[in-house]
DNA sequence: TATATCATCGACTCAATAGTCATTTTCACT
DNA sequence: AGTGAAAATGACTATTGAGTCGATGATATA
């Protein structure tokens, strides 16, 4: 199962380089030092091996904004803007598969790419939402459609900006994740006021909206992320939170890293496990994080 | 020659649907009625057929935008908004274009077209800076880089929103352009009362500003730009030049139609040409912008 | 009508590459 | 060592489509 990763991996880089059309499964396969015929018994085609980056990577870099979204202990303002900070940091990360991203090129193709592409953009956009009615309330119904659409045009284009920089740390996640939650809620207040009037509304908005849960809640899709959402959960009901709270988010913080420290994690989920509360599902966490260790 | 655009406009229409690779010369000539044979002898290659619609519909969109930079005779709130809605305008005309200019895909292969897109946004960032310093003087210097940015993410993510829908008119684009100088407006003051600090500087947006003038003018680069600027500037040299001012606005608006209509802009021009000092400039302009009529 | 010039045509070449499959290699277990 | 299943290989097929070129047709001029 390795060598499906390591495939995805040689993938992104020559696409991203390179572009999809030019990019053959020949070069490929020969990146990875296997044949062709190999790569074909991991993946049934070019256009599923292409979705199957997606499937990975997409997962990968939303995932941590997530995890950070369910820690109620920040405030609000301060929570937004960490998890742009930790997707910017992925951003980073996975440069090669943001260069390939952006360039959107056959994205036209396939249903199934078409299909993923929407779904990401309802959470992406249930993300926003959810935070925009932390910061704000219920208020901010009205313009939350241009609030959105401009952070979303904002977070974007910083993301493409980081990605076509050659050298690292040109601009700081951090920084750049405070600055875009500034001038949102600058935007925020002007609307807020009643100085501008929004322009979007629901109608205009459709496409992008389908795919949002129904009640606009920050859904989560897949199973690590259940697995974090249940933990947190399961916090909160208990009396002293806040100790097991300082720990969970410590092992998010490790789980970010790209090479986090399995020893460390190994520790912080013994202690969570010591309160029983917590054990099972600090143990199916624990599962979806930590790589199969032998025995 | 009017094959040729006939050639530009089939072409669009159909790498906007399916793609750049996934439209075949074949196709190409099959759409406009002539044979793959004939297609050759317009354009030497496929690319060379693309970087030609980028040329073209480049240069239609964006002069519109500098033309009215031109008219001086509005205030600069006014005036920017006014250029970001002929923008727009350009946007719901050419819209196949957009949608083609959109899909990004095939923009790294050819040289030509780096640099055509380089160039383009030189341009885009002068102009935006032109705009900056008309408003706001030259205390928005430092802050001038993070305003562009935002201005032109926005504004790209609009433009997209428009390209997307199928039908015509959700948005006017009069509307927008109000909107998005009203969100800059907000933005700018927010950081000239220095509650704000910058994020990017002139270093990190290098890859963006090469390409502008030194001097950081709105520059023109093409023929018919160039005598629009020679007949507004002779026309201020004038005494009563609020009188032939009003008839260039005139023939502007006239040529962003779709169809203009010839009759009323020979008539226009004949106004121009009784000043003596406006005759030569306000017949190289007629010359750029009338089709060249028949005896 | 004859001839020269130019535009148009479409059958052809040729390179690239997605996907297949018979053969070979590897390896676990006797 | 021997055996058989599973994994890996790369030569092969089939298709697509960019670009070519000699043949054909149209237009103008003498």
């Amino acid at each position: 199962m390795d060598k499906k990763k390591a495939i995805l991996e040689a993938a992104v880089e020559l696409i991203a380089e390179k572009g999809y059309t030019h990019t053959s499964m020949q070069q490929i396969a020969d990146s990875v030092g296997i044949s062709k015929g190999s790569l074909y018994s991991y993946f049934p085609s070019k256009e599923d091996l292409f979705v199957s980056i997606y499937e990975h990577y997409q997962q990968l870099v939303f995932e941590r904004a997530f995890v950070v979204g369910l820690d109620h202990n920040l405030p609000p303002y301060e929570r937004f803007a960490k998890q742009f900070q930790v997707q910017f940091e992925g951003v980073l990360e996975y440069k090669s598969y943001m260069r390939m991203h952006m360039r959107s090129e056959s994205a036209q193709n396939s249903e199934k790419l078409k299909g993923l592409g929407h779904r990401m953009r309802g959470r992406l956009f249930s993300w926003m939402e959810q935070n925009l009615i932390d910061l704000y309330g219920e208020d901010i119904g009205p313009y939350k459609w241009d609030l959105m659409w401009m952070t979303q045009s904002i977070y974007t284009s910083y993301t493409g900006l980081m990605t076509s920089s050659e050298d690292e740390d040109q601009i700081s996640p951090q920084e750049l994740g405070k600055h875009i939650v500034r001038q949102v809620d600058i935007l925020a207040n002007d609307f807020l006021s009643g100085k501008s009037t929004p322009l979007l509304d629901e109608e205009m908005m459709r496409p992008f909206s389908v795919g949002m849960d129904q009640a606009g809640a920050f859904t989560s899709f897949e199973k690590r992320e259940k697995a974090w959402e249940a933990l947190y959960k399961s916090i909160h009901e208990l009396n002293n939170s806040q100790y097991y709270i300082a720990i969970t988010d410590r092992i998010s913080e490790e789980s970010r890293k790209s090479k986090p420290d399995e020893i460390v994690m190994k520790g912080l989920f013994h202690l969570l496990k010591e309160e029983e509360m917590l054990e099972a599902k600090a143990h199916i966490l624990e599962q979806q994080i930590l790589p199969e260790t032998k025995h």
